[in-house]
Parts: C-alpha cells; sequence; structure tokens
DNA sequence: TTGTAAGCGTTATCAC
DNA sequence: GTGATAACGCTTACAA
C-alpha cells in the first residue's frame, strides 16, 4: 500500500540513506547505484510523504494567502499570480477568505503562521495592520499600506498617487463637477482613505472648492455598492460630470445606474476606477481605469516572504508597485478604440 | 522556540498523553486534570504541528482544487463556494491551476492524490475522464461529465438540457437565425459538444435546419475569443438574429463586437450565454443566461469527495446540479428590469 | 483516568 | 559513497 523509502531500499539492495539522496538529488552518489535507485523508484511509484518531510525539515513549502474573498475579479485575478508565482518557487498555496471579518483576519493570521504553512501572505480590511503585526506568529506579508509602526512587511501601490492619476485624468477631460465614489471611513484600512486624498488633492490644486457632499462612502466594493452610490449622486442636489470609482466594480456598479437612468457615459458623466479587472476591458463602454502591476505585487509579495522565511529578524519593509492609467471609453469615448492597445477581434 | 506536547505536559504535571487527549477534546479527562492543562496550553500558546499530526493519523485534511485558471469568473466563483464548504468540513484547500494544459491536468491528478492531500477536485480540459480515472493515486472528484467508463466521480449539470433551455428561450423570442459560440471540437471535454447537441436538437425539433456555418468553434473560452467569433458570424454570410454562447465570457465578448458594430442587443441580435458569472448581472444589457447552481455544485463535490475519502473502493457515481434559465436584458430588453430579481441600486 | 512507549516516513548525524 | 540510527512531534495501543 504505501510504499516508502525503505520499500525503495529493499528492492534496490541500498539503504534508505541512499534513496533519500537520490530522491533529493544529492550530489555524491554513485552513477551506478543512482541508475538502480531510480528504477527501483519508478517500478514502485514511489512518492515521498509530504508530512513526514515537513515534521523532519521544518518547512512545509507551502503558503497561506488570506484574502477578503476570491470570487471578486481583483482578488481573483491577484490569487491566481500569487499561485502562479509561488508555484515556481516549488511553494503550495493554501487560500483562505476572511469575508473582510475581523475575528477571521486575527485568526488566520495568527493561527496557522509558521506551522502548517512556512508564511502567510495576507490582505487585510477590518483589522489594522499593526494589530495583525502583534498577532502574527511567523512570517507574514501584507497587502496594503502600512498604517503605523509594525513590525510586518508590505505591499501596495502609491494609492495617494493613484488617486492623483484618475483625478488628473477627469480634469483633463475638461470635467469640472467631480464626485467620488468609495470612502470606507468604518475600516481600518488606509487604502481608502489614501485614494480619497490624493483626489482631494488634485482638486484642491487645480482651483476646484472640494465638495464632500460629492464623496460617497461605501459598505463594501461590490458593484451594488456602486450602483447604489451612483444613484444617490443622481438624486443629490449637486451636477456631477465625472465620477472616480475607488475600484472597478464600484465603476460598474456606477455605469450599471448611469445607463439605466439614461445618462451616456462618458458624454454626460465621464467614469474611471482602480483595479484593471478584465471585465473592464470588455465591457461596454470599456473602463478607464488605475492599473496596478498586479503581478509585481504578487512578485514582490513572495520575494518579502522568502526572504522572511530564510531570515525572521530581517528588517521589514514597505515596498510599493507600480500602477499606470489606462485610458479607455469611459472617460475617452469612442476615440479610445482607436488609442486602446487591447481591442477585440475586429 | 517550538513549543509541543511535551513541554505543555512538563508545565502541567501530566503526561503527553493527557495534553494530547486534551488538545483534541478526549471525553475522558477529569475535569480538573483538562482545567489544568488547558491553562497550560494557552499560557504557552501551542498550537498542534500539522506535520506530525498528518503523518501520525495519514490524515492532513486538506483537498486539493485543481481548476484551469482562477482567474476566470467562473472558476473563481467556483472556488470561492469550495473553499466556503470545505472550511465547514474544517479541510484546508491547496488551489493549482493547470491553463488547460494536458501535462499538468495528469501531474495535479496523479501527483499529489493521497500524499500531501486527502483528496482532488479537478476540472479537467485537455485530458479525457477516463485518462484521469487511469491515473489517480487516491480520491479524485471530476468536475464534467464523464464521457467514458472509468472509476472516478463526476458532478455536471445536464448539458443538454441547458443547450435546449438557451435554444428553446431564443426560439421563444421569435428568432429564427440562431448561431452558436463555443465548440471546441479539439478538446477532450464533453461539455460544449453536449451543449451543442441540446442546441441542435431543439432546433430540429422546431423544423430549423441545422446551420453548420452558424456554429463558431473556439479555442479557449474567454471573452477575447467570443468577440473573435462574434467578429466571424456577422462577416459570414448568414443572417443571425441570435446567439447561444457556450459561457458568459464568450457572450461578453460577443456583446462587446456586436456594440461596436453598431448592432444592439437583444433587438437586433438576442444573446444567452451559460454560467451566471457575476459580470452578468450587472453589464449593460445585463445577460442572459443559464445559471448552472454553483454552490451545489461545490457541495455534491465535496460529499462525494469526503465519502471516496472514507471508502475507496466504494462505486463511483455521476451527480447531475440543477440549473436554471436567468432571463435578462440580452434577450428580453428593457422589459427584462421588472421582472428582474436582482436591480441594482434604484 | 492517566502514564509509557512504539511507531508514522523523512532527513541528518555519525561512522566506516 | 554508503550504511546504521537518532530524532522531528504527534497519536494510540497497552499497562497501570
Amino acid at each position: 500500500m504505501a510504499v516508502g523509502l525503505r520499500e525503495v531500499a529493499a528492492r534496490a539492495g541500498v539503504s534508505v540513506r541512499t534513496v533519500s539522496n537520490v530522491a533529493n538529488g544529492f550530489a555524491h552518489v554513485a552513477p551506478e547505484t543512482r541508475r538502480r535507485v531510480q528504477e527501483a523508484i519508478d517500478e514502485l511509484g514511489y512518492r515521498p510523504n509530504t508530512a513526514a518531510r515537513s515534521l523532519r525539515r521544518g518547512r512545509t513549502e507551502t503558503i497561506s494567502l488570506v484574502v477578503p474573498e476570491l470570487d471578486s475579479p481583483y482578488f481573483a485575478e491577484l490569487a491566481s499570480l500569487v499561485v502562479r508565482a509561488a508555484e515556481e518557487r516549488g511553494w503550495a498555496v493554501h487560500i483562505d477568505q476572511t469575508d473582510g471579518r475581523a475575528d477571521r483576519e486575527r485568526r488566520m493570521v495568527s493561527g496557522p503562521a509558521g506551522r502548517s504553512v512556512d508564511g502567510v501572505i495576507c490582505s487585510p480590511w477590518a483589522v489594522a495592520p499593526e494589530e495583525l503585526a502583534a498577532l502574527s506568529a511567523g512570517p507574514v506579508v501584507l497587502l496594503g499600506e502600512r498604517t503605523a509602526p509594525g513590525r510586518l512587511d508590505h505591499i501596495a501601490i502609491d494609492n495617494v498617487a493613484a488617486g492623483e492619476a484618475a483625478t488628473r485624468h477627469l480634469l483633463s477631460l475638461g470635467r469640472r463637477h467631480l464626485a467620488a465614489i468609495g470612502a470606507q471611513p468604518h475600516l481600518h484600512n488606509d487604502t481608502a482613505r489614501l485614494r480619497l486624498q490624493g483626489h482631494r488633492a488634485t482638486l484642491l490644486a487645480a482651483g476646484l472648492p472640494p465638495a464632500e457632499d460629492r464623496v460617497v462612502a461605501v459598505s463594501t466594493l461590490h458593484r451594488p455598492d456602486g450602483a447604489a452610490a451612483m444613484a444617490r449622486l443622481l438624486d443629490g442636489p449637486s451636477r456631477v460630470d465625472a465620477v472616480f470609482c475607488f475600484t472597478d466594480e464600484l465603476a460598474l456598479g456606477a455605469m450599471r445606474t448611469l445607463a439605466e437612468r439614461g445618462r451616456r457615459v462618458p458624454d454626460d458623466v465621464a467614469v474611471v476606477g482602480v483595479d484593471d479587472i478584465l471585465d473592464g476591458r470588455y465591457c461596454v463602454p470599456s473602463l478607464s481605469t488605475v492599473a496596478p502591476d498586479k503581478a509585481q505585487i504578487a512578485r514582490l509579495a513572495l520575494d518579502c516572504l522568502a526572504r522572511r522565511i530564510q531570515d525572521p529578524q530581517a528588517p521589514d519593509r514597505d515596498l510599493v508597485a507600480d500602477h499606470r492609467l489606462e485610458e479607455r471609453e469611459s472617460t475617452l469615448g469612442a476615440a479610445a478604440r482607436r488609442r486602446q492597445s487591447s481591442p477585440p477581434g475586429s
């Protein structure tokens, strides 16, 4: 049934030590011996037992990826990239979802770390990074910026710059009545706060008054939240000719409401989001967005984690991933079609 | 550093056996002893070592989910549900992506099974189920129908019925020039074949001639494939007033092309997909679709796997999950807005 | 009810 | 270059 080193050793007429050496590709094995052992391994279909190996080595070669939800496009795309990058390192990936619930974020960071997994990559929503830092018992890398001193590594894009880029883009189109959707004052998560900060600073620099009634808060970042927020804006007293949504999902929801109300995008209202999710490239109109380099985020997170697994005492780092503005139809209109780099089958 | 049963036992003044009993919630422990041990566990922050436990028990309480890609909405949503359902069972989930490549499908099914994971849920594209059945070394459940005798469990919706439902719906709208996008004759995957079969049978039953030049094959199931396929249809000789796309992603791509060509949906061309991905609810127009019960698929897959882990010799089963037609704007037009169950924030 | 001790399959430390 | 053998941390007969 269970074929282990012992069976292979017996078959090949060597000791378990030698079989282990061959299985692990050790250098100092006589060619003839190696051949014989490899033969026995193949014939018996030997596969090393991961549990035993982990127990002995103290390493599982497995990391855990903790995201709020796997079914939202941004995290799905990110998870896909993390799994791919991890595979290149020979690491397996465990995936957990927190639903943005504080208790689950705490448990996933404090629980498994350093035990069944070698490290954790976590994208927190509800719990402040510094609290997670205090809880963590093993290597942890957080996705999102540092809000206060803590001893964990952080990876994020420059969210203030992202907010500025989106807002500058809308202003450059001649829009002057800008709204923002996606503030999350109730969360211990600085992403929304920083994007809003960049938005406000840019408006101010352009000599436009900050219109607080045109900043809409949302409880979560899904399409329905964006749709509802847009409805509130349209029903409100202020004129709106452009909307900066803090995520693409919010933007898609907002565009849905605009379509239902008969407002043309971008003619009546221009829309720009953040995340560059795949849906944004193919919806009608295609969605202008601030695109974080998700592959880079995944790679940096794994680099950081690898470094920290190797040296738990390494000084903590804040790494900044790139982003760039993708101008598409939801701000440029049909003109975007000609400028766009990835036109669908036409 | 590493706090194990021994340290806890010493601290509580009992044997490791007793600590193990407490940690595992065994019944026969004196209340006073239990209290003292629990205290020591908490104080020392003891966490059982998963590797050692797995080695001893021969169970990892971990399964592996193997999908072609995690960043396509259908698999992202399914993975999310599988992770949730697995968590209820106390199982962790390992996620792997095959990119639909045959070698990876083979490796993921034959490799890890029964070793580092207790079982595998796999959604194959390139490799025929019966070949995977021959390769598998442990409990494996396949997503998709059985194509030939094999000893694995299968979970799928009734794809012939799905094809019929979509096609009947288009016919019921008075459309007579139906096209189909999504045939995959090059793959060892019967899903597309069965949906096409249902489509053809329904056309035939309605007295319409099968128009083979209006069935478009695609190499993959992404939006660009749908967009390109739609362009081919529009450039072709046959009139088309309705399209059945075998996945929602293909449908979204097709709708993109229709918009670019100035064709109105559904007025000029009605579109229906399969999968009920979230994007389809909020795009404009919202996408009519055949919705598989993904939560049920996830649950059935885990039930099957649990049963097979418990009894590897259990007879293999083919389970059929539910589906239902979601009629939205891409076929009904604005009328759908009033009939629809989930209107965005309005 | 609790203690003692034998493995689970590997890797790593000694020898030879 | 290879062979014994002792851990790794846990669960579980078997005793007490």
